[in-house]
DNA sequence: TCGGAAATCAAGACCC
DNA sequence: GGGTCTTGATTTCCGA
């Protein structure tokens, strides 16, 4: 069997192009996402400049988001439910 | 600066045994830890057994955990306020 | 054929309460686990004080575990043979 | 001075208005950024899909990283000199 | 039983 | 420097 090293040393252009090509999208995207970090940083600054407590900021964002999620749960939930009725 | 093989060979009965003593409380909570896993493993037997759908139950208790978080923040938040206040 | 849902919206009260008890016993089980979880933590955390790298006892442990495991292995495989031949 | 918790309670509607806008603004950037982390990890997906281990891929990445970061610094360095010999 | 998917956990980065 | 967030690895769990 070959191991990862002989597939990379044997394999042919168009393989090594698109392994490349992936890794390429990867790293754009994980710079699209330290982008997004640094303008959610920008937002918090601003609040802070408006003269709020960040921290609580974050705490409502923070509780907002488990609600979200709790109501995204009661509805797989339900779902679930009406899919073993056979009501979905 | 000693290594930690140079400690190993080199430390005395004391603290050898003190080792020994963590690694052996470790291993009983693992064993611990182990048994309480397959406790659950067996109570979803038993409720499939008595004839529900383990993933209904398991999302059930999901939500109730997302319940008690949410409570758990919003507490937090309350928290955070009072003190803003200075009521805390 | 019952669905699932039908048993829940059908179900009387004893079958409901025992639900409930399977949940709420399920629920105990893992607080138990999630406790257990955060005193292993904790011996690891004293380990590292104490000045030994625990990436190193986590090793230890699991080089026992498989001795243990290997052990398991080999008197079960004695007692097949002595079962074999009459002797146990 | 007002304390944080006065200005909420006392903030005219515009204020309480940009407050919402702030954290809502927040809340879009923290979903574009969860769902770039689900492209993300798509990608990897297809990487595993295509046969190549993944966790080598996320090494090569890693090391492209301090590559463009130690790059970056050496520019940033020469930058330094020719500026200090009035080169630049 | 194997492989993928998910939870858990410690380490590192990063901001305050 | 303290604390939070992120990331990467390990382990765990379930279904096929």
């Amino acid at each position: 069997m070959l191991s990862d090293a002989d597939r990379v040393t044997q394999m042919g252009d168009n393989t090594r192009a698109k392994l490349k090509g992936y890794i390429e999208r990867i790293e754009r995207l994980e710079a699209d996402k330290t982008e997004i970090a640094a303008d959610i940083r920008e937002v918090y600054a601003e609040i802070k400049t408006f003269g709020f407590d960040t921290k609580i900021v974050k705490k409502v964002i923070a509780v907002r988001k488990v609600e979200a999620s709790e109501r995204a749960e009661q509805e797989a939930l339900l779902e679930m439910y009406l899919n073993a009725v056979g009501l979905d």
